[in-house]
DNA sequence: AATCCACCGGAATCGATGGCCT
DNA sequence: AGGCCATCGATTCCGGTGGATT
């Protein structure tokens, strides 16, 4: 299953990310007069693109490659990063195009999260934006205009990042965006196969070409030196022990998102309390707790309806569909119906939140449990 | 075997929303 | 201000599926 990210949750990450590198002055006042473990809380977010990537110089370089005919000019075919969640896809695609854009300023960078602009309409904003001609669009405005817009605006170079392109619920957009000769694409996804899968035969045949950069786990000293890198850059040096970290990264199952939330977890925990390092209580605390954030966020951010049906699924363990509905009517004041609830229903399969077994009359819905299981 | 029925999900449509144009 | 138009979530309608019932 792709990545899990909470819709909504992505959409500020462009701009967080233009100040990091820059801390922030209250913050570092605050925290002289206390004792203190964080430094410097944006590294440990999920947004942060680390100014150097640990362990996947031969990625980064295949990748380079990919996008260098756009240094002298032309257009680089598509190139793909495939891989398993929290094995740095997105965060080595942002520092490589990144890179790139230091190379050569004309070249502008889009970044499109999938999860939330699944419509073309979306996406042929995002690229608008990213060379400052969406000022006077709204809903209205017509997609070939939109589309009219981008094509007459060929001056200056673009590459986008299609993150969890699977997520697209218009793949023609893929189309669009290929006829654009300026354009050229990185598409980002769990698996390649499940990808084109949902391509049709169109999109399929021009995306048939390009470079495929997959990315495994990480393993455990791998993982360490990841989160060794943000210690340095974001928590007091003294506050965690390597045995520590090597235990984060035990505990992540080579997913480099979980371990950095643990960290975060664990630090800020140790700094709520008072205490200038991580004891291994607290570390013990924070794994299960970091397992569960990204998944509880999903879970908090669902819209009230949602999280009704979530609700009644979880307090009922396992639930027809007639009974969840009446459970559902019971408790929602101005219930929608059945067919919405469908919707919704599927909606939320579609986020790993609930899972249906059976079809037709025996169905059931119930909680998907996590999937990661208890070390201890 | 025929019929019933709970359920699924596609397609068309509604209505609220909000900017544009005259 | 008033008409226009596109989007979007919700709803209505409906055909298909397959286990249960008669």
């Amino acid at each position: 299953m792709a990545g899990v990210t909470a819709p909504g949750v992505i959409a500020p990450v462009r701009r967080r990310n233009r100040k990091i590198g820059r801390r922030s002055p209250s913050l570092k006042i605050l925290q002289r007069e206390q004792t203190t473990v964080i430094v410097d809380d944006r590294v440990l977010t999920e947004a942060f693109v680390p100014s150097e990537v640990v362990h996947r110089h031969e990625e980064i370089s295949r990748l380079s490659e990919a996008v260098e005919p756009l240094l002298s000019g032309g257009r680089a075919d598509p190139a793909f990063l495939f891989g398993p969640t929290g094995v740095g896809k997105t965060c080595i695609a942002r520092y490589t195009l990144d890179q790139l854009a230091e190379r050569r300023p004309s070249i502008r960078v889009a970044y499109v999260n999938c999860w939330q602009e699944y419509t073309r309409f979306r996406v042929l904003y995002s690229l608008l934006e990213a060379v400052d001609q969406a000022y006077d669009v709204h809903r209205s405005t017509a997609q070939d205009e939109l589309y009219g817009r981008l094509r007459s605006a060929d001056e200056a170079p673009i590459v986008v990042i299609l993150d969890e392109v699977d997520q697209l619920e218009e793949s023609e957009v893929l189309y669009d965006v290929h006829r654009l000769p300026h354009v050229s694409v990185v598409l980002v996804a769990n698996r390649e196969e499940e990808l084109f899968a949902r391509f049709d035969d169109r999109v399929r045949s021009r995306f048939r070409a390009g470079t495929r950069v997959t990315l495994d786990r990480y393993g455990v000293d791998e993982l360490v030196a990841i989160l060794a890198e943000r210690v340095r850059q974001g928590l007091e040096p003294e506050s965690v022990t390597d045995e520590q970290l090597r235990q984060i990264a035990d505990a992540a199952a080579g997913d480099a998102r979980v371990a950095i939330g643990i960290l975060r977890s664990a630090a800020t925990r140790a700094q709520g309390r008072g205490d200038d390092r991580l004891t291994d209580s607290l570390l013990e605390d924070a794994i299960p707790d970091a397992r569960n954030a990204i998944r509880q966020k999903t879970i908090e951010n669902l819209p009230t309806h949602q999280r009704t049906l979530y609700d009644v699924i979880d307090e009922h363990g396992e639930i027809e569909p007639s009974d969840l509905y009446e459970a559902y009517e019971d408790r929602a004041d101005e219930p929608k119906t059945r067919r919405t609830v469908r919707n919704y229903l599927t909606k939320m399969a579609h986020y790993d939140l609930v899972e249906a077994t059976g079809e037709n009359r025996g169905r059931t819905y119930r909680i998907v449990e996590s999937t990661i299981v208890d070390t201890r």
